[in-house]
DNA sequence: TAATCATGTTAACACTGTCAACATCGTATA
DNA sequence: TATACGATGTTGACAGTGTTAACATGATTA
């Protein structure tokens, strides 16, 4: 029955984490996760000056972890052609967009003002910089120019359509025949296929 | 000093989406809109079974007022070619994302289950379906499937460069010189020819 | 040993969404 | 025309939230 917990930063953090990804970074008060590591309301205040400076502290590990997966894709030992690595990086962006659907969320969610997180502005720059690299190996000799807008190209498209494959939800039960509804159907069936149409290497 | 106030829904929906746009949906309180409209606490509630009812109808009328933008944008009398009817397209609705930039937070988060609201699934499927109608004009002949996968693909891109825009924001006095801000300031500068160069017509 | 400081607790504040019970008004019907 | 009723408003209350202030405890260091 010790006063102190030893730990506490750390585990609410971890706490905060889970259930992000369970409910959904709105539905998550201090409170509940103060009461999950057995310690009063007011004790997460002792790590985090606010609500916001834990959630960016989440946040800030679903950048690394995308970072990391990116990289992952990027840097296995199967033997893969350049081209092949990005398509790996793009599923892998993908599949954590859809995987981890409520983080994902609450890295790009206004709630968190990225400006007064200038850590984040720094994990999330890193996780660009493995698109940079891979497409600097693509493209040797491209101008900076030219690379910068390639990789925009490609990031927004990327990020553009993790963000429709969740939004655009069609029930299999309800017939949503709209054009939008088919369209993303199709994409999703085989999004492999998509992307090497789509990415501009 | 009437009891009753007469036009009270559709006071409630203006004021939810001024306050929407002005501080963002999270920072949005029944009771404030209720005070604005000089109404008890309780009231919305004779026209709005939940906040996240207000806030539907408050998405709904960003789509639809998205969709005017775009068709407006699609059918301006000046006289245009369909790839550049399109490329008026795609700047409108980058200048809306950027300038509604709350409302356009509301319509695409997750707080508002569109599945509750199928209304606001027909109004975003309108909207897409004004990048239908200049896809197929462009592209005469086209075949569903090819169809389906050039507007997501369009869509995506347009889609996820509006979110990137408004996050990797740098700041002017700051000099962040990462590979991500420098990039976008380069698109930021010229959205004109980044379109120009990314959209697949 | 004593002082200090990080880290915990308790109590309280203002604010939120929401509900139940009651009040008022316009209107359809007897 | 009188009246019953449904739509629309109010009051009061509840549980839950982020946050702060004042206090308690325990480890570290002079």
């Amino acid at each position: 029955m010790k006063y102190h917990h030893g730990n506490l930063k750390e585990e609410l953090i971890s706490s905060a984490c889970i259930i992000c990804e369970a409910d959904g970074h709105a539905h998550m008060s201090l409170r509940s996760i103060a009461k999950e590591a057995k310690v009063s309301q007011t004790a997460p205040y002792r790590h985090f000056k606010t609500k916001e400076c834990l959630l960016a502290e989440v946040s800030g590990r679903g950048f690394e972890e995308l970072k990391e997966i990116l990289n992952k894709a990027s840097t296995s030992d199967k033997k893969l052609s350049s081209k092949e690595k990005f398509l790996e990086m793009g599923e892998a962006y993908i599949e954590f967009g859809l995987a981890k659907r409520n983080t994902y969320d609450l890295m790009h969610s206004p709630t968190i003002d990225k400006n007064e997180f200038p850590e984040l502005l720094e994990s999330a720059a890193g996780a660009f910089d493995e698109l940079v690299n891979i497409l600097i190996e693509l493209n040797p000799g491209i101008s900076e120019k030219d690379l910068g807008v390639k990789c925009i190209k490609n990031w927004a498209m990327i990020h553009g359509l993790v963000d429709l494959l969740r939004n655009v939800s069609f029930q299999e039960d309800t017939k949503n025949n709209s054009n939008a509804a088919n369209a993303m159907a199709l994409v999703k069936s085989d999004i492999r296929s998509f992307l090497i149409s789509s990415i501009e290497f």
